[in-house]
DNA sequence: TGAAATGTTGGGGCG
DNA sequence: ACGCCCCAACATTTC
């Protein structure tokens, strides 16, 4: 019987997964997962400790599912190549199957085993392809809307697209060595490995939540988003599976609203497979700005304002509730990601790789290509940015979107005596009032490390200065 | 998937 | 009844 490799890589799961079905229509097949030092070592790969212990969770979780078809996961470490040309003839492997990945990395990695072993790559990270999402004309799309028109366009995909996880899976003839699985270290099980919780999130999602995530999506103080960005990120839950639910419940809804949500969701998923596609079209977006006219930003070295903003003691609670929210939990709502991003950006004038590394350094769902987009965005020089002028005002956007101050209390324990009409800007309340609640400014909590209305004008005028010279070199 | 300043409109109070 | 002012609500403009 033929035997194939399943190279597992951030595709963790045996529902909807091309690459395991192509391995499975080719024989009997040997599920690999390997640890790659060269990937620690980039950048945008190296694997934050909450994203790591989720991995290895993940790996467990995934172990025990194919051990349950009777088969196992076989992990090695070293060299991709190296590992499976082993692997290959340890197995006499005839073909080897993975899920194509976008960032220049995985790349490189596939393209050089390629050179040497015949591995297929298939969909599965995304819905759609690069090449599938093209222009009239040819050429990939860099603003958002008419690639969403183009992909919405194609044939939605369907229930019956969806390939079912293989009910049995043929062990390999022979006995294979295999590394532990590292063991994830203790955290708080905020996000719970594995596709089996995966799914019954999703489910949750959209029997319920998806029908008020327009307003819900926006709530920093409650559990208004599916929360399953991990999921994503390690493919413990397919995006095609995401989407054809979402079509599901939007067919289903019951008010124009609801519809509205569910379709609202549904462009979220679609922003991942534009930030994908982005990603691979134009891989330098890793390293400077897409849109040229803002590649000399002067930007402020300020190793103080961003070790502050990092620990959340910036003096705008909310700023501040969300970086803690960061760095206890390993996720931030998509939200204050958006406002904690513009005061790094905007309000510091610090570089947007700075909070794009920090991000990548601590979030349990970083990914280079999403996140690389989020942080363009907000700094305004991507695909579709938004305008440079935009500037987040946290106060606002704290009254606005956490208006009892839940999200903040909850993690901003020195203004949990705050009144509700001082809790978006504490260091309005008189000394009176701030030894009343318990909470003097400067000394329990911060003042605000910058004064918004100086710094707003220097950051209008460090964008401009950056078109003024592209315009005329 | 801004914010703030400025402009416009229209209802209601009031002499 | 009418004009005037105030101001909230909304629209437009600017950064």
């Amino acid at each position: 019987m033929a035997v194939s490799i399943w190279w597992v890589r951030r595709d963790l799961r045996l529902s909807d997964n091309p690459a395991l079905h192509a391995a499975c229509a080719h024989g009997a097949v040997v599920p690999v997962f390997i640890l790659d030092p060269g990937a620690d070592g980039s950048r945008y790969h190296r694997d934050a400790e909450a994203r790591r212990a989720f991995l290895y969770g993940g790996l467990q979780a995934l172990d025990a599912d194919l051990r349950r078809r009777g088969s196992r996961l076989i992990v090695r470490r070293g060299r991709p190549l190296d590992a499976l040309r082993r692997l290959a003839a340890e197995t006499g492997a005839s073909a080897l199957f993975a899920e194509e990945d976008f960032s220049p990395y995985a790349r490189r990695r596939d393209a050089a085993v390629q050179r040497a072993l015949p591995l297929t790559l298939t969909g599965g990270v995304a819905v759609r392809r690069p090449a599938e999402v093209q222009k009239a004309g040819g050429g990939p799309y860099t603003v958002f809307t008419p690639f969403s028109r183009a992909w919405r366009a194609l044939r939605p995909p369907t229930e019956g697209d969806l390939l079912p996880a293989p009910a049995h899976l043929p062990s390999p003839p022979t006995e294979l060595d295999s590394l532990p699985i590292p063991a994830p270290p203790a955290r708080p099980a905020l996000f719970p490995p594995g596709e089996a919780e995966a799914r019954r999130r999703l489910e949750r999602f959209v029997s319920d939540r998806i029908f008020a995530y327009g307003e819900g999506r926006n709530q920093l103080d409650a559990e208004g988003t599916s929360a399953l960005s991990p999921y994503f990120r390690f493919g413990m839950l397919s995006a095609r599976t995401a989407v054809v639910a979402a079509l599901k419940a939007g067919r289903s809804a019951g008010s124009a609203y609801a519809r509205q949500s569910a379709d609202a969701w549904l462009s979220e998923l679609i922003w991942r497979e534009f930030y994908l596609h982005i990603l691979y079209h134009f891989p330098d977006v890793l390293k400077t700005a897409f849109q040229p006219g803002l590649r000399r930003i002067p930007w402020r070295d300020a190793p103080d304002e961003l070790e502050a903003w990092k620990a959340g003691r910036t003096g705008y609670p909310v700023v501040d509730a969300a970086m803690r929210q960061l760095a206890e939990t390993g996720w931030m709502h998509n939200r204050a990601r958006m406002i904690v991003a513009s005061f790094l950006v905007k309000d510091l004038l610090i570089d947007w790789r700075q909070g794009e590394q920090h991000f990548m350094d601590r979030l349990v769902d970083g990914d280079p290509a999403a996140n690389n987009g989020g942080w363009q965005w907000t700094a305004g020089t991507g695909t579709d940015a938004a305008p440079y002028f935009r500037i987040f005002n946290p106060v606002l956007q704290s009254a606005k979107f956490d208006p009892q101050g839940r999200f903040i209390r909850r993690f901003v324990p020195e203004l949990a005596r705050v009144p509700d009409r001082f809790i978006h800007a504490p260091w309005t309340m008189s000394p009176l009032e701030q030894r009343a609640c318990g909470c003097v400014i400067g000394q329990d909590y911060p003042a605000p490390i910058v004064d918004r209305e100086v710094v707003k004008a220097r950051t209008l005028a460090a964008y401009k200065q950056s078109k003024a010279g592209h315009d005329a070199p």
